[in-house]
DNA sequence: ATAATTGTGTCACAAAGTGTCATGGACCAG
DNA sequence: CTGGTCCATGACACTTTGTGACACAATTAT
């Protein structure tokens, strides 16, 4: 189950967000018809990151087995594990909760980014910043994956 | 599967793309009939990739087992890996959705370069100035080569 | 209880994407 | 040079999909 392509969409005022028919598709093939929402930082900036449930429930279940006292893992399922919202897919849109629209930012403009087996939820302006980094570390970025074959 | 030569094609109204009928000829014969389409930045200038569906899986799936959390790992996805979406062919065209036909700087004129197993997809004007860098380069470029036999 | 606020379901419109067809130009063979 | 075939491209009709709007339900505050 791949999520692939970046789209555009909007925010209505209530905070819903439209799937896109591409991801739609992905889930439906899926029998999947709810998504995890959580936040996720990358160093630079903040976005959500979107799950199927089936992929999420992978997620938690090793987040369970951690070591009940390791601060990373503490730090872990504190900033990670605990941002997660089950967002329920109706008429095609899901509801962002507020505190998550709040952490990312998120206005009117956001950018839905494929990534794999989730995709990733960015206010427009973050995304367009993101990118340029990401365009520019890019070529030091794929050399360092030499190792994982690429 | 090669794809040879370079073609010189419009975009009509709607951002679609005719696939030339030599490159038409090589995804048949390899029974593919969707291409995978994602950005690329050679350094200089950015264009785009177009990968038949079969070759693509294989980056994909080099790229999911990548670590989630790796940042170099982040910085390939995010960049080439989350640009990529499936474009079928229909009527021996394809549509190249907007955000890539943006990305690359896509209008009306379009180069398309074979390029082995994939092809790359130019505006005119950029193309021509990459040619250009391209022959530049080549002379140093081709004597670096060495160690790989060529 | 009533009002105010927030969230949800439904509908309809506009815009974007897609299928089909026709034309005209390029290319090739005779 | 001529006739025929193939292919890129423009045009048009039709479908899909994102988005705004509105009405209703649920929740909370007054």
């Amino acid at each position: 189950m791949i999520f692939r392509g970046r789209f555009k969409h909007n925010l209505d005022a209530k905070g819903r967000l439209a799937i896109p028919a591409r991801y739609k598709e992905t889930l439906e093939k899926n029998g999947q018809d709810c998504l995890v929402v959580t936040n996720h930082d990358t160093g630079d900036d903040t976005c959500l990151w979107a799950f199927p449930m089936d992929k999420w429930l992978e997620i938690e279940e090793k987040a369970a087995r951690l070591p009940q006292f390791n601060r990373a893992a503490n730090v872990y399922i504190r900033f990670f594990i605990s941002g997660a919202v089950e967002c329920p897919l109706k008429n095609g849109r899901i509801t962002i909760p507020p505190d998550l629209r709040q952490i990312a930012g998120l206005k009117k403009e956001v950018v839905l980014v494929g990534s794999g087996t989730k995709f990733e939820i960015w206010e427009k302006g973050k995304w367009e910043k993101e990118f340029e980094r990401s365009r520019e570390k890019f070529p030091e970025a794929s050399e360092a994956l030499e190792e994982f074959g690429i």
